[in-house]
DNA sequence: CACCCCCGCGCG
DNA sequence: AAAGCGCGCGGGGGTG
């Protein structure tokens, strides 16, 4: 049983009852937007349907902060960024369907606003009304196309992970990663001295220009600013390309070391100092918007607090409340494993049922360096031409025929201008409108750089494939995660706080997660999340012979993970 | 003033 | 040590 909402007007919402195909059961009703939680609730305990909306976001934040948690949905919009590109769709009608709802938009964009700028009434303005019809034949049109698909099972279990990574989304922005303002303010005026004026440098950054200055006879000198930077380096005789640390360290003169200094002091001033704080962190907890399917490959993206790059420098301000942990889980070499089990390549599924799968290719083939097999590999996934990475591919290929095969196909596939899917059907949009001009060129540089471009592409493919599916098997871990907590009993003299039960899932990150709970639930945390990675390896693989093995740790603060 | 690109660096 | 993939963000510096 599916239940469509569809937002009609400021204050409205409409409802439909659609059968396994989408088909209308009965006449649609409306309510007014403060009835919705409470008639969800009800239809929710009463029928236990499948939610069916555009945008979980658009619906599902307001249905959460009053107090309604759903089991399951179908958001139409992530079915579509799927459906309108995957090779395993054959229904003619489908693309162009897709492609008249999504106009020339090539992927999703979030609909993060400035925190600031966020309205926290109930409802956000939906940005367009489309009538209750128009959503249900698009709906019933993905249904099609899924079913009349080459791997309809397949397709069918995306659209799910997807669309509960939705809801997973909104309950991490709804509940937030509890964040210790006064340690964060601690960690910055131990690294950076005293909170400076608007617009000001921090003390220990301004002593460090300071000696800058000196030391390069720059009286001036602005080291925020690259091109300055460089001409001032180059007149002191270091002969850098570029102000990265990386190439700064080869350089052993005397203002490389404050220099080095400056720039860490800078980056956590501007992407982690009092202002992030004052913008992100409200009521002890960090809430930015996370974007799924935002990443072409099919990973998540994030808006606002750069939420997906919380340096290690501040996790120690990422805490659990009193009487409650953290547990942070993270999936131990997911990609180089994704690989062994989609090329069903023997040799590396041995290898991928340990442990540490580095270590077993290095015993395996590189005289027990494990460095030797990591650098071989992630060449591999990557694409790379030269270096260590290069000089080892020849081993790992005689190692690993069929695994190093199907990344080279897919390499291939894209210098060609080729499509290539993910395991569950997610696949690479076209190269875009210049790719075949570019691509029939005369002119000798043009053709060199079409050469360039090609296999620019050939390198996206290659790892899409491999990205691409460990992003799937991650969503169906942390879809799992989900269910399992909702099904947590609460603890003795607790009371229901929140929609999302005992157990709140704050975070997740590619291939990590993050759950705040009571400390006495902890042990049944971790069970659901290692039973739920175990669950996800048999969803996308079967009874596949490799295994995705956890590194789980229960901590009082983030950085204690690891 | 807004807008855009580049640079550099944080994360997986 | 980075490289080879995928991102977001803030600052500088240019343009309109």
């Amino acid at each position: 049983m599916h239940l469509l909402l569809v937002p009609a007007d400021d204050d409205a919402v409409r409802l439909a009852r659609l059968d396994a195909h989408g088909v209308l059961l009965g006449e649609p009703w409306q309510l007014g937007r403060e009835d919705l939680p409470a008639a969800v609730a009800g239809l929710e305990r009463d029928e236990a349907p499948r939610w069916v909306w555009d945008t979980t976001s658009d619906l599902y934040s307001a249905l959460l902060q009053a107090g309604t948690r759903l089991a399951r949905c179908h958001d139409i919009s992530l079915a579509r960024t799927v459906l309108r590109f995957s090779t395993l769709v054959q229904d003619p009608d489908y693309a162009r369907f897709a492609l008249d709802v999504t106009g020339s938009a090539e992927y999703p964009v979030s609909d993060a606003v400035e925190p600031e700028q966020r309205q926290e009434s109930l409802f956000e303005a939906p940005r367009s009304h489309r009538s209750l019809e128009e959503v249900r034949q698009e709906f019933a049109a993905q249904l099609k196309a899924v079913e009349t698909s080459r791997a309809p099972a397949r397709l069918r279990l995306l659209l799910a992970a997807e669309s509960a990574a939705a809801l997973v989304a909104a309950e991490m922005r709804f509940l937030g990663v509890p964040w210790d303002q006064a340690v964060h303010r601690e960690l910055l005026e131990e690294a950076l001295g005293p909170e400076p004026a608007p617009g000001r440098r921090p003390a220990l950054m301004e002593d460090l220009v300071v000696r800058l200055r000196e030391l390069l006879r720059a009286p001036r000198l602005n080291p925020d600013s690259p091109q300055e930077l460089l001409k001032t380096l180059h007149r002191n005789g270091i002969e850098v390309k570029t102000t990265r640390q990386w190439e700064l360290k080869s350089s052993d003169h005397p203002a490389i070391e404050p220099l080095l200094e400056y720039k860490k002091l800078s980056r956590l001033h501007t992407a982690n100092g009092w202002t992030w704080l004052d913008a992100w962190i409200r009521d002890g907890r960090f809430r930015p918007d996370y974007v799924v399917g935002g990443v072409v490959t099919g990973r998540w993206s994030s808006r606002g607090g750069g939420a997906l790059q919380i340096p290690r420098s501040v996790r120690r301000a990422a805490r659990a409340l009193p009487g409650w942990k953290l547990l942070v889980a993270d999936a131990s070499q997911v990609e180089p494993r994704i690989l062994a089990a989609m090329s069903a390549d023997e040799g590396m599924a041995r290898a991928a049922r340990g442990q540490d799968l580095y270590a077993e290719i290095a015993d395996a083939g590189f005289g027990g360096s494990r460095s030797s097999a990591k650098i071989a590999l992630l060449g591999a996934m990557y694409g790379s031409t030269t270096g260590e990475s290069a000089r080892l591919m020849p081993q790992l290929k005689k190692l690993y025929p069929r695994a190093i095969a199907l990344v080279e196909e897919a390499a291939r596939t894209g210098e060609r201008g080729g499509a290539v899917s993910t395991w569950l059907g997610r696949s690479t949009p076209p190269p875009g409108p210049d790719w075949d001009a570019a691509q029939r060129t005369q002119s000798q540089e043009e053709q060199r750089r079409a050469d360039a471009w090609a296999r620019a592409r050939g390198r996206f493919t290659r790892n899409f494939v491999v990205q691409g599916t460990a992003a799937e098997w991650a969503e169906c871990w942390l879809a799992g995660i989900r269910s399992r907590l909702a099904g947590l009993p609460l603890p003795d003299g607790a009371e229901a706080a929140s929609p999302t039960g005992p157990a709140e899932l704050v975070f997740f990150l590619h291939d990590e997660i993050m759950i705040h709970a009571p400390e006495e639930l902890m042990p049944r945390c971790v069970e659901a999340v290692e039973s739920a990675a175990r669950e996800a390896g048999t969803l996308l693989f079967g009874r596949a012979p490799v295994d995705f093995p956890l590194t789980v740790a229960v901590v009082d603060s983030y950085d204690q993970a690891k």
